[in-house]
DNA sequence: CTGAAAGCGCTTACAG
DNA sequence: CTGAAAGCGCTTACAG
């Protein structure tokens, strides 16, 4: 029992403004000034300074960021939602976030929403607690009500990559129709005549978008839509689901000489069926898949791949909520930033000769 | 003007324990009580209990972290340190960690180190002064010193993939030096017999270990450890750097058949350079590289590679610091958990022959 | 130049 | 069954 009264002996305690102000046998305010530069407007003495700043590194001083947020109502955090962490387009975006907050003196905290409403509607009353500054949100599906509502309290709030067109409300997102269209346009440029698509369901709309743009690119062509070559699946990960469509699309008569793949995922699916298959590529179906990774720049048939700018992405965003953060700019006025996308052509997009 | 005052009107303002109390005659006591689940032991009545939810729903109070935090000295969140959150590694892990906290009640705050000192000592410091109920850490080079003090607070504290040997701590790693001698012995199993290596340069334990693992693994075969064969690069991304290297390999007399790449960026380098100067893998060289990926699977020669279990990485962490923060383990009692990896044969290291 | 005191929003020991 | 009050560690308006 002694043994661990030792224990906690050993251990040093938390030192509070308190602690030094009564080591040095002056008050708190004084201390709290110092220690928070307002020493000079308030015209303490340099050697008060000094005996504070020694004494509280002696201490081991630490300010608590419970107390201060309580009492000022500013935590000098944003609160970041993704869909996945471990997704690398939000790995990269969640480090560009940091990286920029961290430049106007803002931590990041960040949750994955798993495309999950409920997790989603959790992540937000959790962000909301902890009396975040300010909220970025790349949304989920069905949370249009959520943010809505998060409008509503005084919050800054800036959705990135996923948004809602109805929404009045900061965004940073990638232009997706006009993305789509170009992937077309690249591919007719190739020869391509028969074009596929394989996009995700649901109403999600910067997909919605992609899928606009790639009909539309059709269309300036004069290309055929055609319902075999143009497939969605339901899930953000199914293997199966992938494949399942991609069949449909080569058994289909007359099948298309080259696929728009709407997100990495499918791109990446698609490569790896097409491998196991022994389905060349471009030779047998050529491919372009929207946002880069270093598989596709390694793969075996190198992808022709649409490139987010995801950093310029996270620091847009992180600049539009600090601007409200710093009441700056009004909190009902909202601004909508839309940046280019750019393809990297590489060998998978190859041409077409009939 | 009055315009701008309409704006702040419309805005819900945040609703206290206090404004339930009040708006139901009632003390905060008894609201506090009731919220927190523990009107049963007060035995608090059941129309009561009723009132307040439906009040609290009503006025759509959110308990403020801050103020239970303070008051109670637990935030119910932990601090995670990694590397750097957009390398797939770190990305899998901290969603992994997530993910079981989550299971404990509890949240993560994320930080990048960017394999800096100051940049992980600064990150500590605002753990500590958010009073983290505990802190996970996967440690940057020359921190020691840093981990070591937080030990003297009564903090508790988990090393994840990094650690330091000479450090009463807790912690979950690899059997680096283990799966480095697998690498070996199945390269010998398919045939090499002159294998060369490339890490890191710098007193990073664990690479130490894939070195000492790969260097055993040699010896154990009798097999010749040739300086021109075992190289290392000083930087974390520099491409120049690995390609340097490998050149210096592949240029020495008699050079090496098989090559160990002790991280997955190594890997992903030297793949790329054997594509950009058209040397076949694994013909003309054999590889096996520490940490599996994407684009691994996907290379044009599926890539051998050291799969680590990042998942029970994360989880085992979690458990062990969850353990000490709910008291159930001693503080200064430490654990060390070591797990083992997996290898995953491809094709790269296909068999040598003479 | 410096200090006493209030108050941010909670929880909880104490009292009845 | 319910309430008054203290206190967590800060910041800041006010007073001198």
């Amino acid at each position: 029992m002694s043994g661990l009264g030792q224990i906690f002996l050993e251990m040093k305690k938390k030192t509070s403004l308190s602690d030094i102000a009564k080591a040095l046998d002056v008050s708190t305010t004084l201390v709290s000034l110092v220690l928070n530069g307002k020493a000079k407007e308030h015209r303490i003495s340099q050697r008060m300074c000094e005996k504070v700043k020694a004494k509280a590194k002696e201490l081991n001083y630490v300010p608590n960021h419970l107390a201060r947020g309580l009492r000022t109502g500013k935590t000098n955090t944003l609160g970041l939602i993704v869909a996945d962490i471990a997704n690398p387009f939000f790995a990269k975006l969640s480090r560009a976030v940091e990286d920029e907050a961290d430049k106007h003196g803002l931590k990041v905290i960040f949750g994955s929403s798993d495309e999950n409403a409920e997790k989603s509607a959790e992540l937000i009353r959790i962000f909301q607690d902890r009396q975040m500054d300010g909220i970025i949100v790349a949304a989920a599906e069905k949370t249009e009500d959520q943010i809505e509502e998060l409008l509503e309290t005084k919050t800054p709030v800036v959705l990135v990559d996923r948004y809602f067109p109805d929404l009045n409300v900061d965004l940073v997102a990638v232009d997706n129709y006009q993305a789509s269209f170009n992937a077309v346009e690249h591919l007719v440029s190739q020869g391509h005549k028969r074009i596929g698509m394989i996009g995700i369901r649901g109403d999600i709309y910067h997909l919605q978008k992609r899928e606009e743009g790639f009909r539309d690119g059709l269309k300036a062509h004069g290309l055929e839509e055609n319902d075999d070559w143009i497939r969605f699946t339901s899930s953000w990960k199914e293997f199966s689901e992938i494949s399942e469509q991609l069949e449909h699309i080569l058994s289909s008569p007359e099948r298309p000489t080259a696929l728009f793949l709407a997100k990495n995922h499918l791109g990446v699916g698609a490569l790896e069926y097409f491998q196991n298959k022994g389905i060349r590529v471009p030779e047998d179906m050529a491919i372009v898949s929207f946002d880069d990774s270093e598989t596709f720049r390694l793969a075996s048939t190198p992808v022709t791949a649409v490139e987010q700018p995801i950093e310029q992405l996270g620091r847009e965003a992180v600049k539009l909520v600090v601007e409200k953060v710093k009441g700056k700019v009004e909190n009902k006025e909202y601004r909508e930033v839309f940046l280019q996308t750019q393809m990297l052509v590489r060998e998978s997009s190859g041409p077409h000769e009939d």
